[in-house]
DNA sequence: TGAAATGTTGGGGCG
DNA sequence: ACGCCCCAACATTTC
């Protein structure tokens, strides 16, 4: 039997359960150090943002609460990670080192120049997915490239939906401090000294115990209302899981196999029905860490090569507005004051406050990506990209160019009432569910009414929008 | 996972 | 009874 110690890195797997590195370890029987190196210089251009540390703060002392039930600790230190796990190993004598793999550029790189040395100097390294229903090289074309448009990626993956299983942690025991050598999680400076936080702290609870209540808590009652109010921002409709999938503090794989256990009828309890239009959603989550896989230039440049050329506007006044929330137009408004209080938006909002600042104001979309990058807690580099070159048109199975959504009608459509509106934009609270999304165009009397002064207590709007769209229009069928 | 412009159709009001 | 207009509702095309 093997007695020296196995190291399990931890990074954006802060969980317990269904994980594959911290499995292979406990059935090694050998002694266990859980461990997280802090260590943002080694993500690129991408360093973790301030929401994001913010999250990350709390999930890792959810985490080391875990490991403290279990008789241990999680071991944190910050610096650089090969020389950190060469001291380690060498002080604890442990001759393996395993951890679940990433699909972020940077980290690849880096991992992958870790377990080079590592294996140089005797020390066995296992990379693991812990983060993907699928390995992204095993899901290609028939041509035997990857795909590049979400429906048939899509396909590609459901042929095989069933071999998904995910695989609960045996209880186990952390006997002995191997090494004291930690710094305390307060030390790595996660939580920014303002007053920001107060709005995330109300809305979140990080760490995994919360992940898993989450989860079955919307699987149980609102799994079967998901394909109707998914794209509601005024109900509570949607799973609001993405923090806890990006920190990994729940993996894809539990909650498909959540999903496919739920019985959705209670007339027909017979009948299982999984409710495969949020399925389906974990299934753009998974596209997206495919192509960045498969496209990891894409984090900072376009898909499709001919956007480099796109000109953009460089308007610091109208970048600022719309992070204020200020442009004018309530439903965008409404999304970027949710965001910089809750580190959240609805992801239909996310798309038209997109649309907005891309084709209404033509900033690019690297900026955009930059501020949401830093005020979401579910900041994903994955994500974030695939969702702004989508928005942009320059990315995979993107939207058209032509494709520009209006920011009043989606009101309309999504937050029928205006409650959403009201509830962001308080100072359009009085106005009426027929005015509330476009409210320069009220009559005086509606407005004196609402307590309403246009340009005085709620922005006059920074563009008009017919106006923007026909200049997007140009702009961008003159690039092809 | 869009929206506007344009075209078509059919019912109702009305002279 | 008929023709005409209006317009809502829906379909198609265009950007």
């Amino acid at each position: 039997m093997n007695t020296n110690p196995v190291i399990v890195m931890f990074r954006q797997d802060l969980r317990i359960q269904d994980n594959p590195a911290l499995n292979n370890a406990i059935a090694s029987t050998a002694p266990i150090l859980p461990l997280y190196i802090w260590s943002p210089f080694e993500e690129g251009n991408w360093p973790p943002g301030a929401a994001s540390r913010w999250w990350l703060h709390h999930s890792l002392e959810s985490l080391n609460r875990s490991f403290m039930d279990r008789g241990g600790r999680l071991i944190v230190r910050q610096g650089d990670t090969l020389s950190i796990l060469r001291e380690i190993a060498g002080t604890i004598n442990a001759k393996s080192i395993v951890w679940n793999s990433r699909v972020e550029p940077a980290g690849r790189n880096t991992d992958a120049a870790i377990q080079r040395s590592l294996t140089k100097e005797g020390i066995e390294v296992h990379q693991f997915n812990g983060s993907l229903l699928f390995d992204p090289e095993q899901i290609q074309t028939a041509s035997g490239k990857p795909f590049q448009v979400f429906t048939p990626f899509w396909k590609a993956c459901m042929a095989s939906i069933n071999s998904v299983v995910s695989t609960p942690t045996p209880e186990f025991k952390l006997s002995h401090f191997l090494t004291n050598d930690s710094e305390s999680i307060a030390n790595l400076n996660l939580l920014p000294n303002h007053a920001w936080t107060q709005g995330l702290e109300s809305t979140w609870h990080p760490g995994e115990t919360a992940a898993i209540a989450n989860m079955h808590t919307f699987i149980d009652n609102a799994s079967d209302s998901y394909p109707e109010l998914r794209d509601r921002p005024d109900l509570e409709g949607v799973s609001r899981l993405s923090p806890h999938l990006h920190f990994g503090e729940i993996s894809p794989k539990q909650i498909v196999k959540a999903a496919m256990e739920h019985t959705s009828s209670s007339l027909f309890p017979e009948i299982e029905s999984p409710p495969w239009a949020y399925i389906r959603q974990l299934g753009w989550r998974e596209f997206s860490q495919y192509l960045l896989f498969h496209f990891p230039h894409t984090q900072d440049l376009p898909l499709r090569p001919e956007f480099s050329s796109f000109p953009w506007e460089t308007d610091t006044a109208s970048m600022r507005a719309w992070q204020q929330g200020k442009t004018g137009y309530p439903l965008v408004d409404a999304g970027m004051r949710q965001l910089w209080k809750t580190g959240w938006m609805h992801n239909r909002v996310r798309m038209v406050t997109a649309s907005f600042l891309v084709k209404d104001l033509l900033i690019p979309w690297q900026s955009g990506a930059k501020w949401f990058w830093d005020t979401l807690v579910d900041a994903d580099l994955a994500n974030n990209t695939m969702g702004w070159q989508w928005t942009a048109g320059c990315g995979a199975d993107a939207a058209p160019y032509f494709r520009i959504f209006n920011p009043v009608r989606q009101g309309e459509r999504f937050d029928t009432e205006g409650d959403y509106v009201r509830r962001w934009v308080p100072e359009l609270s009085g106005v009426p569910s027929e005015w509330i999304q476009h409210p320069w165009e009220a009559p005086l009397s509606v407005l004196q009414q609402a307590g309403v002064v246009l340009g005085e207590n709620y922005p006059d709007r920074i563009v008009d929008h017919n106006f923007a769209r026909n200049r997007a229009l140009a702009a961008l069928a003159g690039m092809k």
